[in-house]
DNA sequence: CGTCATGGTGTGAAGGCTCGAAATA
DNA sequence: ATATTTCGAGCCTTCACACCATGAC
């Protein structure tokens, strides 16, 4: 009996107990690439010994997913009808996967609730071609075509290695130049397209987290204006799949006070230059006319508005010292105070229009992101990366020494053998 | 007086790798 | 019927962490 005991890893030293038969029946080819020990392959032996425990017999694709199924069905019974355990016709190649459709299979596993076929169509000058999916084959799928243009050169990999990136910061960071830019750009996570990160968060993943999950995202923290709106906008051609979501118009505080005729034709103007459509649930946007205009405006909003915490404490006349607030203005006196200086906004004492506060705000540079702010915060990145220190650092040293001259016991402490401890244990 | 740091080893978790049965061409 | 491909189960390697007694803080 010859073992071969040679060859590398764990085949060097496995020992086979199974007693096989009959080596000779044995169709199977031992793999060129991995020299095989057992006693069978190496030599015609009829007797071999295997320490190794049988196989368990290997689950067929359909078995696991009627196991899954039947798993499903009896957890949602109401969600997951058993009637419907039945394989999926034919085991589904891998890369079949992205051509079957749920029609055709038996997608109650996969979608439970009624999908509607919304088409996404995002705008091309946000991405520079345009990403429409057709989610009308698969509910998650996106279309490969489009997709895959997007995201053909786009190496992870190479994101994680390469030290600077400025994909790399900016995913750290957020890509102010995208987010904060204002119209030009937007930070919708509604998109489908090439990874946009907006403040740390991929947008091309937020497809899955927001199509998953069913939320509207804003990870822009107020600063994508112009990228919730255009999201919003989108969402009304594609009826955002009738998912539960909070109107944020609803809960924002308005400004019911009609504005003069010609600011009104001005602003409607402004809100209809990116997209013509007037959709139903667009975000109502309040533009900011002035400080004393938009005092006068908050005094005068509507009760539902003056619900709001911030209503209350901006509307003059209540007298009452409301409990918490430790700033207390009168503002009838500060409206009075300011009426002959015009706006705050304006150098020349003239009052800004909408759009003018509106360009005048876009011109702040909040986050110096031209300026050395930025290069200063990447060069501290890559500098506390090039002197990052792994090893472990010894705080005292005398007690390292301690340690080293302490006795062990498969690695433990243990009691010096003259100390009178362990003689009282002992 | 209580807390904490100190290092070598055991142990479990996690991920990678290999093999072989089942599916497919 | 045979060759090839697929992929899940099991094995192996790597890594993180707890454990221990003691003395400095």
């Amino acid at each position: 009996m010859s073992s071969c005991l040679s060859g590398g890893g764990r085949a060097a030293y496995t020992i086979d107990l199974d007693i096989i038969k009959s080596p000779s029946t044995s169709t199977r080819t031992s793999h060129s690439s991995s020299p095989s020990s057992t006693i069978s392959e190496s030599s015609n032996s009829p007797l071999a010994i295997s320490t190794r425990k049988p196989r368990t017999p290997r689950k067929r694709p359909n078995q696991t997913y009627n196991e899954a199924a039947a798993l499903l069905s009896t957890a949602y019974p109401n969600i997951f009808s058993a009637k419907d355990i039945c394989k999926p016709g034919k085991f589904i190649k891998p890369r079949e996967y992205s051509s079957f459709s749920f029609e055709e299979t038996s997608g109650e596993l996969l979608l439970p609730f009624p999908v509607e076929k919304p088409v996404f169509h995002i705008d091309s000058t946000v991405y520079g071609k345009s990403y429409s999916n057709d989610m009308d084959e698969i509910g998650c799928q996106t279309n490969s075509s489009n997709l895959s243009d997007g995201y053909e050169d786009f190496d992870a990999e190479s994101i994680l290695d390469e030290e600077i990136g400025e994909g790399a910061i900016d995913s750290i960071m957020g890509d102010m130049s995208e987010c904060v830019e204002g119209e030009s750009t937007t930070c919708s996570d509604g998109g489908v397209g090439p990874v946009n990160f907006c403040y740390g968060y991929p947008v091309g993943l937020g497809l899955g987290l927001g199509l998953g999950l069913g939320g509207r995202f804003d990870f822009g923290f107020g600063l994508m204006r112009g990228g919730v709106a255009k999201a919003f906008r989108q969402s009304d051609e594609g009826d955002w799949w009738r998912f539960p979501a909070v109107d944020v118009g609803e809960i924002s505080p308005r400004f019911n006070k009609p504005l003069p005729a010609e600011k009104k034709k001005k602003l409607d103007k402004l809100n209809t230059k990116p997209s013509s459509s007037t959709p139903k649930k667009d975000i109502s946007v309040s533009i900011p006319k002035s400080s004393s205009a938009l005092s006068k405006e908050n005094s005068s909003s509507s009760p539902k508005s003056s619900s709001t915490s911030s209503g209350k404490e901006n509307s003059a006349p209540n007298p009452k010292p409301i409990p918490g607030v430790l700033l207390k203005l009168n503002y009838d006196e500060v409206l009075n105070a300011w009426s002959n200086r015009g706006s705050p906004f304006s150098d020349d004492g003239s009052e800004l229009s909408g759009s003018d506060a509106l360009a005048r705000l876009a011109q702040i540079d909040l986050f110096g992101e031209s300026g050395a702010l930025r290069e200063a915060s990447v060069q501290r990145y890559k500098e506390k990366r090039r002197t990052r220190f792994f090893s472990k650092k010894i705080r005292y040293q005398v007690r390292k020494v301690n340690a080293d001259q302490r006795p062990r016991m498969k690695g433990r402490f243990v009691r010096r053998p003259n100390s009178s401890g362990s003689e009282e244990i002992k």
